[in-house]
DNA sequence: AAATATTGAGCAAACGATTGCACAGAATCG
DNA sequence: CGATTCTGTGCAATCGTTTGCTCAATATTT
């Protein structure tokens, strides 16, 4: 069935060793032999057997992509499309492949993501989201496989992981210039919308808010967070339970675009104007909302770069490259829109 | 570095063999000699070794994932991302991996999938939102590969390509059933923006627009058509033009949810109130978007089952399996909401 | 108890590619 | 011109598995 390098040197009337070395490209072989070589390669039509090369060097050439938690929530925001773009402009000129973690649930997910890297000889693998403490980032270190986070590697407490790899955008800083924006408009009391603090990324955006505050000499009022699945529905109960304190927020960020909009849709709900009644703002920008109205004020976050970078950095690891950075943070970009400043 | 097969038959006192035998779960082993190796197995953390798997069975256990158009517009609806929970969930099972095929644009992204699918040997391929006349499905089809299509195959003219395995919505009838719903409301200028007809699910949505024009007994006016595409701005700049006849539509349905919230945006702008002045309708049922106002008449489309449908027929293919059906066809549901009847 | 059938396990040959080593023939040197 | 260095190519081992065939040992049958 398959044509093999066998096959190529019978026609070009050499040994296969020499195919083997035109393949890759080996000094020592003669123009007038690469030129029958190559001949004999196009008639054929070959393509290397990418297990046979496997099994001899070691390298599959391929890279696994694995999301920590379902890849239905993965996949639900443009976030991985955009990552997974990035990350594969560069694997493809490498000539790597991306092999797609398709687990359905976190535990029985993690095996198979192991066995899958394992299996099929991964020469490294991408993790997107991780979450405070997570087991596959230590399973993936305990087996020493070449990885790089994106995201933030963090511990039970929230504190840096130290030699993981990582690619990250300044979350911290991010929330906190939301805050400060929205002090700027004169807001006091803002209420702070997440998802659940074992997210990474929600932990450290709550830290920003905290840092915001701090900032702007308002005090921390744990009652203005209300943490939750990344749900609108959820968001909108946030806001409801927000708008019911007796000291409500004039101002309200969201952790995700996900759920300002649920917060959004609960807030002309109960009636209220925005930003005139209360100011919201979401996070990351999510492209296709940029038409929702009131435009949402934003942070965009540089995913295509993120997965660049990512991969970038990953295949330093595998080349062994000394020089290869031990993390890299981009900047993202706060976007300011109707939703805050009303024009 | 890697513990092998022979690591685990030495351990276990048997032959390499042996041990294949019981991974294999042939019934020629002894229940004692299982136990034995099963045992050395566990101790040793043996996985076995994909490549050389595949080099020896001429299976690799894998499977392509492949868009046609850039993974940027493949990615930017949650459309992927659910059909790919589908698929993973049947594959996993089957013990399939999925490579992700990553390539940029569609010329070198052809040969890119395809070079691919060969040197990885791929047992099979998914693709999805072909475009009429899509050379990859030739390619595929010349190369004798096992795949299933996620859409319907079709030639230069809509015309349905034989002998090509699909998995399909019933986009031509849930068009017209939009169309029905609209009439019933009272409409007889209906408008319709689309992407691309050269989209397969593009093209059999108009026809099923002109099927529903034709059984309301409403003749068919191309200036009622814009096609263009996928994008909001492109989507309120049709509605604009549309909105400009001499005799505009009183109701406008959109091909995409996209296109709906790019129209739904520029309909507000220019002070036209829906459903009241113009009721307009999706397609897709996008989830995160039901939050929306006013929430918008759709269509939804089981896209997890599609991929769970192809998956499963891809596996009758690769198993050799007659009773596989060549086809199947998903229904899909009209979903009203206020944009068309405004409660 | 001898002949035959069954069971359980090993031998060794693939599968397709890479690569260290050997070795001709040509080129260069003293 | 003989000795030495290059150049270009082939030989053969190797990577980790699977699997057809062989064959001992055991079980079953006469």
């Amino acid at each position: 069935m398959g044509v093999t390098i066998k096959d190529v040197a019978r026609l070009a009337g050499v040994s296969p060793s020499t195919v083997s070395r035109v393949l890759a490209g080996s000094p020592r072989i003669s123009p007038k032999t690469q030129e029958k070589v190559r001949q004999a390669l196009k008639e054929l039509n070959y393509h290397p057997h990418a297990g046979a090369r496997s099994l001899v060097t070691g390298s599959s050439k391929t890279i696994g992509l694995i999301t920590s938690r379902p890849i239905v929530q993965a996949f639900a925001s443009t976030f991985f499309s955009e990552v997974i773009q990035g990350i594969g402009s560069v694997l493809e000129a490498e000539g790597y492949n991306l092999l797609l973690s398709t687990a359905l649930d976190e535990d029985a997910g993690r095996e198979a993501c192991l066995e899958m890297l394992r299996s099929r000889h991964a020469d490294g693998a991408i993790l997107t989201m991780s979450r405070l403490d997570d087991p596959l980032i230590n399973a993936l270190v305990a087996e020493k496989r070449h990885f790089v986070l994106i995201g933030r590697p963090a511990d039970r407490e929230g504190r840096l992981i130290p030699d993981v790899p990582y690619v990250n955008n300044d979350n911290v800083s991010a929330a906190a210039a939301v805050v400060a924006h929205l002090v700027s408009l004169g807001h006091r009391r803002i209420g702070f919308i997440t998802g659940l603090r074992e997210r990474v990324y929600c932990y450290d955006r709550l830290q920003g808010y905290r840092k915001g505050l701090e900032e702007a000499g308002i005090s921390y009022d744990p009652a203005l967070v209300v943490e939750g699945n990344i749900t609108q529905a959820d968001a909108g109960l946030a806001l409801e339970r927000l708008m019911s304190l007796s000291d409500p927020p004039t101002a309200v960020m969201a952790g995700d675009d996900v759920l300002a909009l649920g917060a959004l849709d609960a807030a002309l709900r109960m009636g209220l104007r925005i930003p005139g009644d209360l100011a919201l703002s979401g996070f990351n920008d999510t492209p296709l909302w940029r038409w929702i109205r009131p435009r949402l004020t934003t942070v965009r976050i540089p995913m295509y770069d993120l997965g660049v970078m990512a991969a970038r950095m990953l295949i330093g690891l595998l080349k062994g490259r000394p020089s290869c950075p031990p993390y890299v943070i981009l900047p993202s970009q706060l976007i300011v829109r109707e939703s805050t400043t009303g024009s």
